[in-house]
DNA sequence: CATGAATGAGTTTTCATTCAT
DNA sequence: TATGAATGAAAACTCATTCAT
């Protein structure tokens, strides 16, 4: 229920904001988290995300000064903790650890914060109006810094030569999935992230074809482990 | 803009229809599916998608009784296209050869069928509210089919052993995120799936990633092929 | 189910018109009397109309232009036959007789013809908008004839002084009021006209009550009857 | 023009609500009456009630969700006063003052608020859809103990033997004609109840006939009368 | 005679937003 | 800060009527 990071970490810029205001753009923006990833833009409405935040439609556009705006807030909120993981791609470090590490902090979130996932992807789906041009510098400049990590990797012969882009593009596409299309997920096997098991099950079989799929052997043939 | 086999392909049952009705049914279900899946259910208007399909508010509901009549009428016009790959998935077949074919479908799919993804992953990810049944009883009866078909490969010792269902999963998450997701692929990497090159290139970059992740060698070293 | 006279009896005049041209206009108009008697003038619809008569709604406006064309017919198919019994009422006859003799026929319109008793209710509560001329001529001349006879009965110290208008009225409101308020009376009956025993003591219990109240003895102490 | 009571007599449960909502409610309840009692429920529209209510349609349907929610609200608010003239029937009064006390009330009911008889009339006449329960529980179970008051005078050999219920039937469609059908009154007689000569030898008329019908003597031959 | 196709005007309803307090 | 009241624009639907065949 709660949003990404839930209101325990304002990643809001709290500058020159009162307690109660802090407080309730916290709120709002769960709520709106909630009421957008489920309906999407066009089939959430202001009542109920005021509805659900706990206080009046006019009052929730004293925070924020129309729907297009909370939506966008909203996306702000998400964006920054969901293409975080990436940044933690270390070129220095093991590359089956690495990704195997990268793999399941994406299936982690996607475990803990669902409707961040679904609020992304609809967003993306819709021809990501609002955040296109974060895309097209912050996240492009993101992915080919990593693309050249993962590069350097296979140059020096340490994985299977595969295109880093796809690599990248796969990883989001499956960990993804299992937030995003959970319905479908539980509809078939009765279960979905939310269940400890399953959810340990996925990373294991997620990261296993992977690394596998690029030539790393995984579970690793544990001499001594840590 | 042409729906999922555009018009030459006759939508389904058209027992009982007129020349013009089967035309302008057909017209709509195009304009529909371009409508519902570029703005969602709640964002598309009738009176847009009418006028996509040239004719007036009225006729269209002429047609079809109410928006949501529209709707799952373009969803079912879909599903069957959208859920046929995976029934091709032959047992007496080469594994290999049957996997990267249903990849390279399912690819080719989310190439010539992006709005038909991008609707399908609408309506899972606003909780499958039509087709929740239909994932439940069809959807999962197949799937169960081909896994046992996969599980037999595996325990033939054909390839590694891994969760057939996760495989399946991580199959359909790779090849529709090039559909549902075109626009941020196109935003880091300027190119989408209706540019051949790219398209041959996903093909050969997801084939050879998961194929090899399941312990299948691809692409294969054979001397003649084909 | 029939309308006044069902199909048997055309009250519209027939000149010039084919068999089915005449069996169709009946069809419509027993259709339209049900509709607008059961949902008034706009709550009715031209659809629902075609469908009760069997026809297409184009066919029905080729035989009547428009709704309100339909309505009026409808109306005056009924009128005359609504208005009849008054008319029988006979100076000659025996005032007790002629004074019960019309209530029963009223109360039996009102048993086999309660649609045409609705009509006319709504039509007149709506302000008569199409009736209002017939009222204030046809209606209105016949009704003071009718209230000379009564005039003359009283004079003749046949019946106790009452204003005649005001006895009509009754005896009008009385009886229609077991075609329009059925449902009112189901409700706290259990029954209604369609019931012959209800019907009777109806019969018996309005005809005793206003002849008495006129000062007519009631039920004759009959000495002997034919 | 003013409803059952008019803005004066507040709207029934007025518990919570501010001033401005009252008067807004009880001005919307006064205009629908008006609407429905002349057009019928499908006749009206919104926009005509929120402009006879002097505001805008929306925000009638801020007060009111529906218009089938208003035309309920308007229902309701006229049943009661509607139905309460019989409960004032008293056992221990003298049966025609009683009687005729009962029938001087209705008719004035249908003088001073004919719009809310026509529109009872209506909603009877239409099947009752909203007020049929109402009908069967409440008005039974009332009409039931007015029976036995009636069936007791008789008993002690006030009146005459006659059907109470067809008594009752009597009463209600006698008086409630002057509102229902006062068109056609008007149309007869040049006048109706809004005349006050009219209305009184109509309470006389009406009085008369029905009392001396169930044996009553009418008026009461008293000498010294206030 | 008969019907399917098409339409435009009207009606209900929704909803983001503004206003007044 | 907070809210209830009010609004206008847009959207889904309804329906009598017309057109073409």
């Amino acid at each position: 229920m709660a949003g990404v990071g839930g209101q325990t970490q304002s990643s809001s810029k709290t500058g020159g904001m009162s307690r109660i205001q802090e407080k309730n753009r916290n709120l709002i923006l769960d709520a709106a988290l909630g009421e957008f990833s489920k309906k999407g833009f066009s089939g959430a409405t202001v009542e109920r995300i005021a509805a659900e935040a706990g206080m009046s439609k006019s009052n929730l556009l004293y925070y924020f000064s129309s729907k297009e705006a909370i939506y966008n807030a909203t996306l702000a909120h998400i964006l920054e903790v969901w293409l975080a993981p990436l940044k933690t791609l270390d070129p220095a470090g093991d590359p089956a650890r690495e990704l195997a590490g990268y793999i399941c902090q994406k299936i982690e979130m996607s475990a803990n914060f669902p409707e961040a996932s679904r609020l992304f992807a609809n967003e993306v789906m819709q021809g990501a109006p609002q955040i296109l041009p974060i895309l097209e510098t912050d996240l492009k400049r993101l992915v080919q810094e990593k693309c050249g990590v993962i590069e350097d990797w296979i140059d020096a012969g340490k994985l299977r030569r595969v295109d880093p882009l796809h690599l990248i593009f796969t990883i989001w596409a499956t960990t993804q999935h299992y937030a995003d299309f959970s319905v479908q997920i539980r509809a078939l096997t009765g279960r979905d992230l939310s269940d400890a098991a399953f959810l340990q099950q996925t990373e294991e079989a997620v990261t296993s074809l992977i690394l596998n799929g690029v030539g790393l052997a995984w579970p690793p043939e544990e001499t001594e482990q840590e």
